[in-house]
RNA sequence: GGCGGGUUACCCAAGCGGCCAAAGGGAUCUGACUGUAAAUCAGCUGGCUCUGCCUACGUAGGUUCGAAUCCUGCACCCGCCA
């Protein structure tokens, strides 16, 4: 079980490709762009300043994010200049979500949420060298422009038309939510984003998720408008699962990459849960694995699925990248002494104890009941959950399974190191420490 | 501003005075199978001190022995008209 270590993948580009461009074009990042061929001379020609916005709508980034950060760096390393946008205004503003008006954020949070972003994304990009990242808060412009410096001087550049076409602003128009006049100026101030970077930092690029697409479109609009300048834009694709589920969620919770929100250990699994038919995609996208390393485990998939060599793989660099590499291995280890099929009293009563603290757990005393017991780790919501799960025959201590609902934490359960393994179904793991 | 329609559990959506913790579908979760997969089949899915009790059908009141269902105020959404 336990195999040789792998070394991690340095951060690199492959230089296997001729341009950043085909690189990020081979890795399927690249779904929709403008002209991709001015691109690649642009980049060719010398550093590129480019950007991509990052709206406060949560205090954490999640793995939608990521792919943005992972873009960001990959042209960084080409030798590009990245500045990464926190959106303190837009984020006061609300993108049009296709489904429904967004609730307003109070200002304080919104500006806690800028603070806690602009951390997280100084974290992706080096920021040392000739190339280091700058990150810029959309507020320091907006925040000073009044309505009528908006209406006259950015207003007057766009037709209600095209904005009412726009997919976001359309969709919601089709829909019974219908859409407010705050969402739908949205990209009015998104465009002067780009404009402004354009006019102060000379931005040239602006990239995004597909989703964004139309408000890329329109910061590039209006730079040829009012400056009579072609810039560029790069929109990546959705990630999306092939069996139609959504990416990046697990049990309907967002996947996050602060780790209080979502434990190292939760990350690792989740990644190491990736199916077969999605993995080489996911290795292309989030892993600085070059081109041919990626073939092999291809390869792999395809003879020997079961190993899952490549769902390792993207566990454990993915991991390394947002927690950095000892609580990658940590995890790893603790995931293999969990899922091993060996005897846990057999386990070496230190490795046993540390794959327990990553798991989700709680305290518990002798006698508690296990459907409580279970309850509090989190691992299902509440103790009728629990119960329905052990009348389901789902529940396990110490890998055996439970059949009384009523059962309780008896001596004989706990494990060396007074701990005690709980497990839901056939993945879901939780330590429970047993004391007074 | 006027008129009309709407707000149901994670999502969509039935219900229109008691038989409603609320049909149906989706999704999640569990079991079998397996690779900590996928597909397939089956089952569960408000909470609790669990043969009962407590919350819940936008919100605050009211009518009634009894309301998700009737009435009134309020909030929000949609459409049409101005």
């Amino acid at each position: 079980m336990t195999e040789n270590p792998i070394e991690l993948a340095p951060q690199r580009i492959d230089d296997s490709f001729d341009s950043i461009v085909d690189e990020l074009q081979w890795r399927g990042l690249i779904s929709v762009s403008t002209d991709l061929d001015a691109l690649r001379q642009a980049l060719a020609e010398g550093p590129v300043r480019y950007y991509c916005g990052f709206d406060p709508t949560a205090g954490s980034l999640h793995l939608g994010h990521l792919v943005q950060l992972l873009l960001l760096r990959r042209l960084q390393l080409a030798g590009n200049i990245p500045y990464a946008l926190v959106g303190g205004a837009t984020g006061l503003i609300g993108d049009p979500r296709p489904t429904a008006e967004r609730t307003l954020n109070s200002r304080d949070q919104v500006a806690e949420w800028v603070v806690r972003i602009r951390d997280q994304v100084s974290g992706y990009l080096g920021d040392e060298g000739e190339n280091a990242l700058h990150v810029v808060d959309n507020l320091d412009w907006t925040a000073p422009l009044s309505a009528i410096d908006f209406l006259r001087d950015l207003g007057k550049h766009f037709r209600v038309g095209q904005m009412l076409a726009k997919e976001a602003v359309a969709k919601r128009l089709r829909s019974e939510a219908g859409i407010s006049y705050t969402e739908f100026s949205y990209q009015i101030l998104q465009a002067n984003d780009f404009l402004q970077l354009y006019r102060r930092e000379g931005v040239t690029l602006q990239t995004g998720g597909q989703d964004q697409w139309g408000n890329l479109v329109g910061g590039v609009d209006l730079i040829r408008r009012v400056e009579q300048v072609g810039v560029h834009a790069i929109g990546s694709p959705l990630i999306t699962n092939s069996d139609g589920t959504k990416f990046g969620k697990s049990e309907g919770n967002a996947i996050w990459i602060d780790p209080e929100l979502t434990s190292p250990y939760a990350f690792y699994q989740f990644w190491l849960n990736t199916e077969d038919a999605d993995v080489v995609e996911r290795l292309k996208v989030f892993t600085f694995l070059t081109r041919a390393e990626i073939e092999e485990l291809a390869r792999q998939v395809a003879e020997e699925p079961y190993r899952r060599a490549a769902q390792r793989r993207l566990a454990l660099e993915v991991t390394a990248l947002v927690h950095g590499e000892t609580a990658a291995r940590n995890v790893v280890r603790a995931s293999e002494a969990l899922f091993g099929d060996g005897d846990l009293r057999a386990l070496d009563p230190a490795t046993l104890g540390q794959a327990l603290d990553e798991l989700p757990g709680t305290g518990a005393a002798l006698g508690d009941p296990i459907a409580r017991v279970l309850a509090d780790t989190g691992v299902v919501r509440s103790v009728s959950e629990a119960r329905r799960a052990i009348g389901q025959g789902g529940v396990y201590v110490d890998n055996v399974r439970v059949t009384d609902p009523e059962a309780t934490l008896d001596a004989d359960m706990v494990l060396p190191g007074g701990r005690v393994l709980l497990r839901r179904g056939r993945r879901t793991l939780a330590g429970v420490r047993v004391g007074d």
